[in-house]
DNA sequence: TATGAATGAGTCTTCATTCAT
DNA sequence: AATGAATGAAGACTCATTCAT
């Protein structure tokens, strides 16, 4: 029916607004009058960039990936020594955050939660329009090439990288995740450095004495 | 108002239900009806146990986190040597993932997610009725006196335990969520090792050579 | 089925909750787990008293109807001056409603104006169990003899009685209820004194001059 | 919230068939979903003019009482003798009621009832969003102009006239009330002429004799 | 006889979606 | 292309009534 949209800025704001809408009041509860509204167009217009709130959310899922990816891959991609980078990394997701929560749009973060949770459900149920598992591990696998340049290097224990790849990603988000609520109660400095010393030596293969 | 009948038994089976209901179609989808119907009960009969939707939801987070702090709690009582306990926990967190998910109420462990994200929505509304993150930071705390001990023994880094287990805590729970959803891909054994080999390596003292 | 009622005080209890819980609640919103309840009974045993909400109503009707005319009939029974007989009506009825309204059961008198009102209904839709108009016939033939009675003394003007009748009850009716939500406003005095005068004066015969 | 849609003609519509049906079934009993098929709308629509059943009442309410007092008003306008107007008065009240009954809409006078005793009720739950008795003293008022009137130009007695009023339009709606469901025992004319001989004769001076 | 736990029919209200303008 | 009024399907919750104890 509706040939294709039009107005790409317009799509734009409509994702925007969605992802402030649906982090502040869940998938369900989100309103599409509320999406419209914070995009400053009219309800019916909505229904000329997407056909449902299903799609929305949809494009919501893919954005944020997307400007995820970007982020990472973009901090990863500078020329550095394997063990900054993943200082680097920890650091940059403390950092964030703080920043992120900093804000009036703190609770945008929220929408990971959101989307995690529906990409989880879809995913079981077979409806996911995305797989969900497949976006995660394209995630993990930014990682993985500084992960291997450090064991090639000889810096890091010659682990799997694969798997440790996952398991760095997995915790950060969980750390993430529990630091996004608790954050009152922890001190950044203290956790980035601690954050740091056990992950680092963990993957750090023991110096040879002597050596 | 109701003061609460007495079949204590048709109540765990209301909450059992909604655990399930909540969990494969989430809060707001998941229907009273299916929850009564789940449950082998009428329409009516879950308000006789519980006033609201919201009311049950309540009943579910508590008996989650209660059962959840049951389950590590026991697991960190025996004594043991502290590297062996957190050998125990990874490996505990693996194999209860894998032993949920096998059977037919694998897609249960969603309603931690729900619980999680609906936990951080009201504490941020301020509409909370159980302080979220007090509950989570009392879980964070029964990691903590066997980092306590392992410090005290020399065995860990002498890091600030209070920091250390909410690090542990958030990094486990982000991999069991995604180890959740991506079991398939990755080698139950090989993450273990894995896993426990960045984890103990980065909190144990290195081994002074010539000790 | 039920056979018949038994205890009869445990019956009139009953009707006595209902007053007051129709009155505060109305007909629709008075639940009978409050009747139940107030009644000091459990809300499975009303239902061997009465087989539905509405036969409650019923019987509420009849006991108000009942009283009224009983009450009305006692003052009006006694040997007396036609003239002081309705100015004892008039008087009686601000005075009754004053400590009607004084007490904790001031409302009760609001069940007047839901029995009018579904009295009213039932009997437009030809439901009624007692014939509405047929009980307030009656009562204002309660009035008729003694308007006869000075009407024949030649103290009242001749005029049809039963018409007369009517007009006195139903203004004094509507006296009563607006009296009741606003007494505040107006004295107590001057409003019986003045509608002596109107009513009366209205009624006597003029006075042939000279007589 | 909503900035109330325009259709200022489909709102009336609403209005209108909220009061047929809350007349014919009581404030409880009256559906939204009646309400919106005799006014030809969508069950949804009504809530696009409404935001509850409650408002749709409290409008009911104000336009009920708007048309009364504009009734009244127009009525006791014209320049008159203050007799005449009483009469009028008495006169218009009881050929409004056999107009108004005559109809397929005669039951919709019932809504008076069902406003009296919700506005009762708000009242003294001290929930009323309008005060009802300053409303029914706003009634009152309009009468009293033409008793001041009456008294001014020594035709009336000389009684207060605020509480003259009170005591007529008390007696006038308790009148009109009785005679709704029983006129069809009485006769228009009659009760007309005995109504206004019994309250006129009542606040007529008494001629003085010899004048 | 008395009870109150269980029930489901019934109702208000919400909101994604449609469509006439 | 944009809009928002109209809609009805859907769902939480209430409560009169039943019935096993």
């Amino acid at each position: 029916m509706t040939p294709l949209p039009k107005d790409e800025a317009k799509r734009k704001r409509i994702i925007a607004a969605a992802i402030r809408v649906f982090a502040h009041d869940g998938l369900s509860n989100g309103k599409i009058a509320t999406i419209a509204e914070k995009a400053g167009i009219g309800k019916g217009t909505v229904y000329e960039y997407f056909s449902s709130k299903e799609e929305i959310f949809a494009a919501v899922f893919k954005d944020f990936f997307n400007q995820m990816i970007a982020g990472y891959t973009q901090l990863i991609d500078a020329p550095m020594d394997p063990v900054k980078k993943i200082e680097l990394v920890f650091d940059y997701s403390y950092d964030y955050l703080d920043q992120l929560l900093e804000d009036e749009h703190g609770q945008d973060w929220l929408i990971f939660l959101e989307i995690f949770l529906q990409g989880f459900r879809d995913e079981f149920k077979g409806i996911g329009k995305l797989s969900f598992s497949t976006v995660l591990r394209e995630i993990y696998n930014i990682f993985k090439p500084f992960v291997d340049e450090g064991i090639q290097a000889g810096v890091f224990k010659p682990l799997d990288s694969e798997h440790v790849t996952f398991i760095l990603f997995a915790a950060l988000d969980g750390i993430s995740l529990h630091y996004f609520i608790n954050r009152d109660h922890y001190d950044n400095e203290k956790l980035k450095t601690i954050t740091k010393e056990i992950f680092l030596n963990g993957l750090l293969k023991p110096q040879t004495e002597g050596a």
